[in-house]
This record gives C-alpha cells, structure tokens and sequence, in this order.
DNA sequence: TATTGTTATACTCTATAACTATA
DNA sequence: TATAGTTATAGAGTATAACAATA
C-alpha cells in the first residue's frame, strides 16, 4: 500500500514535470521565433547556424547527430540556410558520398545578431530566476540527459 | 568589467538551459507520440482529453486557454476527436456564441489508457530524477511561470 | 461594436520510404 | 552490402485573417 501510494506520487510527479516542461518550452519556442524572424531565420535553422559557429563546417551526418534529427530533417534545415546564401555545402574531399557544410561570409556576419537574438529569448524566460536556481536547473536537466542516455546533450559534449 | 562578465555569464547560463530544455522536450514529445500512437491520439488531442477529464465541459474558449493556444488550433485538436466520437460539442445554453465540449463515453474510457501512456512517456524521460529532484524541478519551472507571467501554468490554477 | 468559434489558408518542424552515388 | 544524402511525400502542430452568429 505505502509502494503503492509512493509509486504513485512519483508517478503524478513526473507527470506534473512532464506538463510544466511543454508550457516552457512553448513560451520559449515562440519568443524565438519573434526574435529570428527579423533575421529571416526559423528556429530550427538557428540551431544549425550555431552547430556551425561552435563546430566549424560539418558533415550532414554530423549536423543530424548533434540536432537529434533524421538525416532527412538536416537536408531541409541545410536547405533553407543555403537558398539564403548563409552556408555552403561542399563534397567531403575525404568520402565523396558525404556532405560538407560550412558557414559563408554572410552567415558569420548574421552571427553577432543571431547571439542577441538567441540571447533574449533564453532571458525572456529565464531571466528572472537567480544564479543559484540557473545552476540548479541546468543540473537538473543534465541529470536527464546523463541518466536518460540523452545522445545528444549528455555528458557535456554534444550539446547544441 | 565585473558586471559585465556577470551578465555575459547569466546570459551564457540561459542560453544552456534554453538548449537542455529543447532536447528534454523532444525526447519527451518523441516519447509521447510512441505511447499515444497505438491510443489512436496525437499528443495535442491527449492534452485536450486530459483537461476534459479534469474540468469537465468546457467552452472552446477555455480549452484554448488552458492549453495555450490559439481559438483556431483548438477547433483543430478538438475536431479530431470529435471525429473520433472522444468528444462531444455542444450548443452553451448561455451563451449561444460559445460551444461547449465534454467527453463521450468512448472517451472517458479511453482515459485510464491515455493516463498510462502518459504516465510512461513522463517516467521515461524524468524517472531517473530521485524524488528530491523531481520536486527541485517542479519547483523551478513553477518558479519560471510564476515570474515569468506564464498565464497558463502560473499559480498552480490552470496548469494542463 | 465586441466576442465566439469557425472556414480558409499557410508555415514550421519532423518523419518514413524509395532512390542515387559511393564505399 | 552498407552508408550518406537526397527526392518525394505526409502528418503534426500552430498561426493569421476573414467571416458568421450572437451578444
């Protein structure tokens, strides 16, 4: 009864967690979207802007990997980027089946603006938490990922 | 100087948790679609039939509320299920503007299903938090929505 | 005039499957 | 045969704008 009952609550919790995380998530993703939209990027094209900024230029694969996308989602964020002249693809000289992608010129100068933009929307919503509770969320999440077997954001490597 | 490396690092610390809260809920949301598919359900329809099953009748209005959306995406979720014959709409005998939803039959015993899937996609994702993180978790995101003028999930009212 | 919900439309994000080129 | 990336297609989720019915 007491396993029960403790099984239970646990269980109601992580669903409380669960709801909690989607409105954030939310309020994140649109105040993103007002802020790129200015810029001419999506959300998800921002992401793979700032793999690039981080990485250097990148396999497809790789972008897939770090963005936990299909192969096929990368194909279309890439796309869009490189119809706006922001990256360049290339033939991987290493292995011609692969797929090289590399910031131009254009998009290193977008990066400076894309920063800010990027910036103000994560202080949109966690601005208003202290240092001490920041550090606290951010191990908390790393917590999920570690233990969850998150690929992506696990282990302070990969993360986007 | 000092200040401004004090803002720089808050800003960086947003920036990481707005990336760790974007992969958790993807994994949530991927393992979501997992648990709802074989319910026959998307995750937006089992977030209707979950404040359904908690409000009872609602007004269109309030359904878009709650789950922070638009009038128009609500009608979406809701004629999915309506099609499904989860939900019923009818006429507010108020206010002959509005249109009231409630479950069926069908739905409500659909719902000690769709509690478990949603139980499991949860557990998946935040099972590995101990008890005492869980509740630092919860506490934080409620920290966020109260402060952070959340209208949906703020005070512990209308959270979905 | 203001509000409720709808029809019409479109965009973002992501995915599966089949195919091509290369290894 | 296996891998990398693509074309083709589809579906989920959400949004704006114009409109109808009602208040």
């Amino acid at each position: 009864m007491a396993r029960s009952a403790t099984t239970t609550a646990a269980g109601d919790q992580a669903m409380e967690l669960a709801e909690l995380l989607v409105h954030a998530t939310r309020r994140l993703h649109r105040g993103s979207m007002e802020h790129l939209g200015p810029l001419g990027l999506t959300v998800a094209q921002a992401r793979v802007l700032h793999v690039l900024s981080d990485r250097g230029a990148l396999r497809m694969a790789d972008v897939a990997a770090l963005l936990d996308v299909v192969p096929r989602t990368a194909t279309s964020m890439v796309d869009g980027l490189e119809a706006a002249a922001l990256v360049r693809r290339w033939p991987d000289p290493e292995d011609r089946r692969s797929v090289r992608v590399e910031l131009t010129a254009a998009g290193r100068r977008l990066l400076d603006r894309l920063h800010v933009a990027r910036r103000a929307s994560a202080e949109q919503v966690f601005g208003t938490l202290t240092s001490a509770e920041r550090r606290q969320f951010v191990a908390l999440l790393e917590q999920l990922c570690e233990r969850g077997g998150c690929s992506v954001c696990g282990h302070g490597n990969g993360a986007l």
